[in-house]
DNA sequence: GCCCTGGGCGCC
DNA sequence: AAAGGGCGCCCAGGGC
């Protein structure tokens, strides 16, 4: 049964309605203070599918309040979906107001406002335009499954926010102090920075040289001799002189400073938790992203901070080579499944005769997933596309899709965005290949080329992650019945391909059972009987630093 | 003072 | 001949 959650005056409305065509059926109104208790009553007699608006408008209070639910629809979610799927079936156009929703993080002031723009939407409404888009739809499996798996998505999102990452700042704390000295006061450099940047100034004859000014930077490297066009660090590694080493060590330093120092730890870490907002369908190719804290580019060199609690354990679990994988799925290329079925793809290829080492491998298939044609990466190419038609044929075929302009689609359907430059305007026009263009042109085109060929592969592999994800919640949540979220085994970090989940120790190991369990329904669910292995790396530690 | 862009670099 | 996907975030520096 659905329940679709509204608010009208500040009160909670609930209206039931039949999950097969929305149609309306009785409604409750509730004191907004009440509403959890209703909730946690109808969660517990089971098979209810909560409907509303926005996750992260409904879900964090609930969930402050201890109530954690099994299924929704997140109508925001879903429309957007629907709203660039080739599978969606016809429906009058939805109310504008859904494209521009935003979803809002604890400390917004719009989080309880009056006028927030959620409540002028009508979510009976949606949801029935939603029902029908997929009733209609030619691939009405599909398209179900990616909406159920972006709703739980919503779920385990807000679950691992509530909870958060276990995070020791005076663990962080000891290793900022061992690499950069004590904390400066602000406006200053700590100690050893401040030594490093007297060494570059010293080596380049530079005495006011300020190293976080890259402008300045590249114009002393080049008067002292350096013939660079850039101050990258990979191009500073290329020449031997005397600035070279204490520069890289005050980039790796500075960087590591501004990203994840002391001013990170006061901002992000409460309470022994770092808790990132993560954003379902935050990237146009299905990923998460994530807003403040930097969560998806948490550097290793911190990773020795995350430290499970007392008796517990943080199982780490990550996916080998995700992406090639899901190809071999997508395309049904049973020849690259072969290769898959060792855990490592690459020496698969090896083994296959394919190509004659693991770096030959892992260059020649990034290659196809990127686009990189040039050096190596494109001489592996030819080989590839001989052993593996299937799968390259996909990719190359949804490079040229997009360089016509037209829109492509990974397995379950979400859809690429329509390409907006004036080439593709032309392409529009002519509705074929256009007149041979100018350089900019074709170069904007061949970049779009390369954008609707990563699409497909990374879209899918969000899919098989996002599947991985839903599953896998709702096993830690069978795992220690009775307690809490936070007292039972719970997902706290996920990025692209890796889970971490905090649990019990006494349940460390079958964690890691549910976790293989879930990657496999993933991959079922995804690709049905095709044979198609996801070995995981699972580690069950007590630092993340100590996994993998 | 705010806002935007580009360089650079962390993650996958 | 040239041709490498997706993010978030920090800083500097320029425009207002």
């Amino acid at each position: 049964m659905d329940r679709v959650l509204l608010r009208r005056d500040g009160a909670a409305v609930v209206a039931t309605v039949c999950a097969e065509d929305g149609t309306p059926g009785a409604a409750t109104v509730l004191p907004a203070g009440e509403l959890p208790g209703w909730v946690a009553a109808r969660e517990a007699a089971g098979a209810v599918r909560w409907v509303w608006d926005d996750t992260t408008r409904w879900y964090p209070a609930l969930l402050d309040a201890g109530v954690r639910v099994e299924r929704c629809t997140d109508l925001r979610l879903s429309a957007a979906v629907l709203r660039r799927s080739p599978y969606a079936g016809p429906t009058p156009a939805p109310d504008p107001g859904w494209a521009a929703l935003e979803p809002v993080t604890a400390g917004d002031p719009a989080l309880f406002d009056l006028a927030d723009p959620a409540d002028s939407l009508d979510p009976l409404a949606e949801h029935r335009r939603q029902q029908a888009a997929v009733a209609a739809s030619p691939h009405r499996g599909r398209l179900g499954l990616l909406l159920a798996a972006e709703s739980s998505g919503a779920l385990a999102a807000a679950e691992m926010t509530w909870a958060g990452l276990p995070w020791r700042a005076d663990e962080h704390g000891r290793l900022l102090t061992g690499l950069l000295g004590d904390r400066p006061p602000p406006g200053l450099r700590p100690p050893v920075l401040e030594r490093l940047a007297g060494e570059v100034r010293a080596a380049l004859r530079a005495p006011d040289l300020n190293p976080d000014s890259p402008v300045a930077l590249l114009r002393a490297l080049q008067t002292a001799g350096l013939p660079v066009e850039d101050t990258r660090s990979w191009t500073l590694e290329r020449y031997e002189h005397p600035v070279v080493p204490p520069l890289l060590e005050y980039k790796r330093l500075a960087r590591l400073l501004a990203a994840n120092g002391w001013a990170w730890l006061d901002a992000w870490v409460r309470d022994g938790r770092f808790r990132p907002v993560f954003l379902p369908g935050g990237v146009v190719t299905g990923r998460w992203a994530s807003s403040g804290g930097g969560a998806l580019s948490v550097p290793v060199q911190v990773r020795p901070a995350a430290v499970a609690d007392d008796g517990w354990r943080l199982v780490v679990a990550d996916v080998a080579q995700l992406e090639p994988r899901v190809l071999a799925g997508m395309s049904r290329d049973a020849a690259l499944a072969d290769a898959a079925r060792a855990a490592d793809l690459y020496a698969g290829m090896v083994a296959a005769g394919v190509v004659a080492t693991r770096a030959e491998a892992k260059l020649g298939v990034l290659g196809a997933l990127y686009g990189g044609t040039r050096g190596e990466s494109g001489r592996m190419m030819p080989r590839l596309a001989r052993r593996y038609p299937r799968a390259i044929g996909l990719v190359e075929d949804a490079a040229r899709t997009g360089e016509r302009g037209a829109v492509v689609h990974t397995l379950l359907g979400r859809g690429s965005p329509v390409p907006g430059g004036a080439w593709a305007q032309e392409a529009a026009d002519l509705g074929e290949a256009p007149e041979p263009a100018g350089r900019d042109t074709d170069r904007a085109r061949r970049a779009w080329g390369r954008f609707t060929r990563n699409f497909v592969v990374q879209g899918t592999g969000a899919e098989w992650a996002l599947c991985w994800v839903a599953d896998l919640r709702n096993r830690l949540w069978r795992l220690g019945p009775g307690e809490p979220l936070h007292r039972r085994p719970h997902l706290v970090f996920f990025l692209h391909d890796e889970v971490v989940v905090h649990t019990p120790a006494y349940l460390a190991e079958e964690v890691g059972e549910q976790v293989r369990q879930a990657a496999a329904t993933a991959g079922r669910l995804l690709f049905g009987d095709f044979p198609l292995d996801f070995p995981l790396d699972v580690a069950a530690v007590r630092s993340w630093a100590d996994a993998g």
